[in-house]
DNA sequence: TTACCTGCAAACAGTTTGCAGGCCG
DNA sequence: CGGCCTGCAAACTGTTTGCAGGTAA
C-alpha cells in the first residue's frame, strides 16, 4: 500500500473508525491527483469507478482527509472549497491567470520568511498562510 | 458629498443607472467602515436606518461597488464574502488569529515586490493578489 | 455484536433571480 | 413616460445532517 494511503487508514484505525471500502476508493482516487480537485470533481471521477458512492460520502470523506493530515482545503475565492494533497506534495501557493484560469503552483522561501518575520512584528506566530497572485498569463497576453 | 460617494455617483450615471436612496444609503453606510464588513453585517446596519430595504438590493448594489471600483470583495475561507472599500483604504493583506478571529491588516512592500518578480518570472503579468496569513495573536498565545 | 458507515433526501446558508409594481430622470 | 430599481419570495449552489439500513472489526 502506497504510502500516503497507509498513513490515512492509520489515522483512521487510531481513531476507533473503519476503513471502509468507499474510503479506501475516494483515497486512491484522490491520491491520484497532482494538484487541486474540487469536491464535484473529485466525486465525478469516484463515480466512474463505483457509481454507488454518495456525494455525502464524499464531502465527509474529504473532511477526514483534512482531519488526518492528508489533504488541505483551499480557497480560490468562487465559493468551492478545494482540496490537495499535502502528503506527496510540499507546501506552496497559486498563481492564477484571470484570463483562461490556468493555474500555477510555486514556493518561494524568501517570501515565506518574510511573512514569518511580519507575523512576529504583530506578536502572532505563524501557523499557515494562503497566497494567491492574480494575472496574466504568457498565452493569454499575446492575445 | 464626500469623494467616495460622488466616485459612486458619477459612476452610476455614466453608465445610465439610476442613483437611488437605496444605493445611496447603501454607499453612505458602507464607507463609514474602516475594515471589511459582511453582507449581512451591512445588511443589518443598513436596515438600523431604513427597515424597508431588502437584502437583494443590498447584494446587487455590492456588486455595483465591486464594479465602480468603489469596493473589493475579499473571502477569509468561511464561505462568506466580505468586502472593504477600496476608495478610502489602501491595499492591504490579512493577518488572522485562529484562536479568536482577531484581524489585523497590513502592507508589507518588500513582500509585493517579490510576489511581482515571482509572477514575471513565471511569464505573467501580476494584476493583484491575496494573501492571508494565519496564526495565534498576543492574547491568544497567554491562554 | 455493535459502533461506525452509507446512500438518500431533506435541510441549510449564502447568494442570485423572476416578477409585478414603483420611481428617477 | 420609459427604462431602470425595488422588495419579495422562490430558485440555486455548495455543503451538512437526520435517518434507516448495512457492514467492518
Amino acid at each position: 500500500m502506497k504510502q500516503a494511503l497507509k498513513q490515512f487508514s492509520d489515522y483512521i484505525v487510531a481513531n476507533g473508525l473503519k476503513f471502509t471500502p468507499q474510503r479506501r476508493l475516494i483515497a486512491e482516487v484522490f491520491l491520484r491527483q497532482v494538484g487541486h480537485l474540487s469536491t464535484e470533481d473529485l466525486y465525478d471521477r469516484v463515480r466512474k469507478e463505483d457509481s454507488s458512492v454518495g456525494q455525502a460520502t464524499v464531502y465527509r470523506t474529504l473532511k477526514l482527509f483534512c482531519d488526518s493530515g492528508l489533504a488541505k482545503e483551499v480557497h480560490f475565492g468562487d465559493g468551492m472549497a478545494r482540496y490537495e494533497s499535502s502528503a506527496n506534495t510540499n507546501h506552496h501557493d497559486h498563481l492564477i491567470c484571470i484570463g483562461c484560469g490556468k493555474q500555477v503552483e510555486f514556493m518561494d522561501s524568501e517570501i515565506e520568511k518574510l511573512q514569518e518575520k511580519l507575523a512576529e512584528r504583530n506578536g502572532f506566530l505563524m501557523t499557515s498562510h494562503h497566497m494567491y497572485l492574480y494575472g496574466v498569463c504568457p498565452a493569454c497576453r499575446k492575445k
